[in-house]
DNA sequence: ATGGCTTAGTGCAGAAATTCACAAAGTTGG
DNA sequence: CCAACTTTGTGAATTTCTGCACTAAGCCAT
């Protein structure tokens, strides 16, 4: 028993994974076989060392020389991430968005079929949208079960958030991705990611006041560039 | 002349800023008048020092053994965002995501009024959507010199996204907001943050299958927590 | 006044992430 | 089979971020 287990991947590098993935997948469809860590780096505007050594936290699955082959990095990417098998979602909140991840097939497409919809509203309860109808928040344990749902997206109002984490806690939930703006007090044991976009635009108006405020008054233009994630 | 240019704040706390602010806005809402740093940290899920920190790059404005002032706070992280102003922003792309965003006034409401959405489709281009019509992708420069926008919201399909970056940047747009899921290729002098739900979902798939893997076999479980900002 | 208590602000050390730069390893052409 | 060339993989340097631990400073009770 040498210690088998996996490597841990930086988190940072974790986050470009599926990028790297995303770019991979037009070139597959493109139809092109090969890439090297320079042209993949130019894609997806970051430094080409960056590339290989996350790349290189899956294996050793490069050849010098020559690159890495497209559908083979593809297999290996998609296997680090867990990406082999579908993960079921459920959405708490039956709101506008709600409703909207519930319809969109999108995610069903990338691997994360949305499995069930749940709100507390009476009136909402019963409603079908897309595929499935709304279910009383008082059903998320048994959904969960019965689909073996790991992820859920909370979709409530603030007010209705962390009650809605708390739930789906409850019901042995490790991940969720929550679109309420609002920090979620959560157990470390849970993944939580946060879409907001108010944060985004707050951060743009940020970088956008200093490129004001440095283009203004004279001669002091600064480089001033800036992307995330 | 000694330079008087404002400190740059670094990115990850610039990542935060947001976040602080949302906080203390629910704690003004409450009737809280002072907040100390432990509190804020406890309330946004960080470390106490490094909300000390944050808020110093703003200037020194708690009071040593007292703590903060909630609205006086908020003022400081306002300016020092840049929203003692609002923000106008344009939408590229009437689809389902863009019509939602200019219907929402959420986004009004935040100091970042949709001002404008345009589309190439002639079958959408003069339907009303919230309060406003869907305009020509060729009104575009026009959109943005009269109501001085900054700001542009890219939510056109994959294929459309490039080319509407593109003729964002070349009518003097500084700040994307993208929503595409591609990587968008731009001057560095532009500010760009992606919106893309499925790279988070494939971000918390993989965590979740570290958990998988680790609780599985034997004893060998271990601390896995993770959040995003 | 004074001493004890609380909490901001910050220097510094350690951790994490990024980037450089080069050796290792493969290809290709003669 | 060798020399020239390409590109990976990675040690090491650098930069950025984090968090501890201590100092400075204000409040309050006596």
């Amino acid at each position: 028993m040498t210690q088998l287990q996996r490597r841990r991947i930086p988190d940072a590098a974790v986050a470009r994974l599926p990028v790297y993935l995303q770019i991979l997948n037009n070139l597959a469809n493109t139809n092109v076989l090969r890439f090297s860590s320079d042209e993949l780096a130019a894609l997806a505007g970051v430094n080409a060392a960056k590339v290989r050594k996350d790349l290189s936290y899956l294996g050793s699955y490069g050849t010098r020389g020559v690159g890495y082959e497209v559908t083979y990095l593809m297999y290996q990417i998609k296997r680090e991430l867990g990406l082999m098998r579908e993960w079921n979602v459920v959405v708490v909140g039956a709101g506008n968005l709600g409703c909207a991840l519930a319809k969109f097939g999108g995610f069903a497409a990338r691997g994360f079929p949305v499995v069930g919809i749940v709100d507390i509203d009476p009136k909402k309860i019963g409603q079908i949208t897309g595929l499935l109808a709304i279910a009383d928040a008082r059903e998320l344990g048994n959904i969960v079960r019965d689909q073996k749902v790991k992820i859920g997206a909370i979709t409530t109002s603030s007010a209705g958030a962390q009650s809605a984490a708390d739930a789906l806690i409850d019901v042995g939930i490790t991940s969720i991705l929550n679109f309420a703006p609002v920090v979620l007090s959560t157990p470390s044991s849970v993944s939580v990611r946060n879409v907001d976009l108010g944060v985004e635009l707050q951060i743009l108006s940020y970088y956008e006041q200093m490129r004001a405020e440095s283009g203004d008054s004279s001669q002091n233009s600064q480089k001033l560039s800036h992307v995330n994630a």
